[in-house]
DNA sequence: TGAACTATGGTCAGTATATGACCGCTGGTC
DNA sequence: GACCAGCGGTCATATACTGACCATAGTTCA
């Protein structure tokens, strides 16, 4: 209701209208090729605007990043609320982060760079905080999965949670790489679901033949 | 979607935010106990703000009863469009007037005013222009809506179209003025609608009465 | 290879918008 | 009729916005 609060008000609104314009140009083209003009254009502000409210380009690219991760971070949070089964949780938590990725290539291209080299990607010290503590946080919950597969009989007692959890983790990775770096156009959301739904079928067929034969300790 | 436009926009939301906050104030208390002071902390602005969009008081409140004019003059305009009975479409204007003056008391008190005497009301111009206007208007399309009546043989052939339309626009002032000028807190919408609806039915009965009787020159 | 050109992130002097202390006037009080 | 209170309206100051400009890094071409 007040004065003071309604400019705050305002400074927050013109803000997001930044980082929506900024958002949407970088999605399109990556970092490099949006200029500051055309977010400010999009944001219908002059390009010095844009400098009030953030200090640069990278500073808009790195804030797009971080409340996306946020997002990501948020939904699968509530993951093991009240899953049917372990086979079902895997396999939301697989469609969460397509969905994440393809609303969002360039953080999965960053995010795969990162997973190669960490040390020498120069990336802004939060973004980087947040994405060790969000990936450290999605293969935590990709082993809670699992151990909660063994602890109702749906995987074999003596699956090494450790090894099943990075071979997920690895293949969920490597299928979105796959679709991704191989031209977004022309892969239709459902194509990617259905590959990485294929992929996790086999994963657990592969679970479930293990513990017939006794042999249960991973597909690594 | 350019620069100029958002400007432009954003000037246009400010005048609305402000005319907003000035209306409840206005219809709460009238024009002299509203200071410029109060309706810019409604409107979240300083005073001095106020007078980069109006460039006074008496501008604003002027804009607002033009404005509210203005949505009269609309809903009436197309009241003649398919009316079931002349009655019917007289019990809809009725409506129509009593709403709109419940929704700006202080606009009826000027224009009763006005309408005992014109000419020393120190009216703006163009708010003067509008009452007259609309005032004629709504005359015409009572006067219409008894041509209506006798053309269908709702009313007598006989009658005095004139004088029957000073008649239901002199009693839909009275009772409203009735009404709103002794307290409008304790009287409820409804009730001042069923006044209307009442002295309208009398009106109306008088009418088919004078039919019968062959001397319906109108109750004036 | 290096001079000339181009494109773009970031700056800053100038302009537009917003603020509230202040002024002059009016109507009321004693 | 001197004093006061309260309000419409003003204006110096502060904040927000703009786009011409600057520095620099990459690119072209002689």
């Amino acid at each position: 209701m007040g004065l003071e609060e309604r400019r705050k008000r305002e400074r927050e609104n013109r803000k997001n209208a930044i980082l929506k314009a900024a958002r949407k140009l970088f999605f399109e083209k990556g970092f490099k090729p949006v200029t500051v003009e055309s977010i400010a254009r999009k944001a219908e502000l002059s390009k010095g605007s844009i400098y009030l409210y953030y200090n640069s380009k990278e500073e808009i690219y790195t804030q797009i990043l971080l409340s996306d991760i946020d997002k990501f971070h948020d939904r699968i949070s509530d993951l093991l609320q009240n899953p049917s089964s372990a086979s079902e949780a895997l396999m939301r938590l697989a469609n969460i982060y397509v969905d994440f990725f393809l609303n969002d290539r360039e953080l999965f291209r960053i995010l795969m760079t990162f997973m190669l080299h960490t040390s020498d990607m120069n990336l802004p010290e939060d973004l980087n905080d947040h994405i060790v503590k969000t990936t450290n946080k999605t293969i935590g919950i990709i082993e809670q999965v699992l151990k909660y597969g063994v602890e109702r009989g749906e995987f074999p007692a003596t699956l090494n949670l450790r090894q099943n959890r990075n071979a997920v983790w690895g293949m969920l990775n490597g299928i979105i790489s796959l679709h991704l770096f191989t031209g977004i156009e022309d892969r239709r959301a459902e194509v990617i679901h259905g590959t990485i739904k294929a992929g996790l079928d086999i994963f657990i067929r592969g679970l479930e033949i293990s513990e017939t034969k006794e042999t249960g300790h991973g597909i690594l």
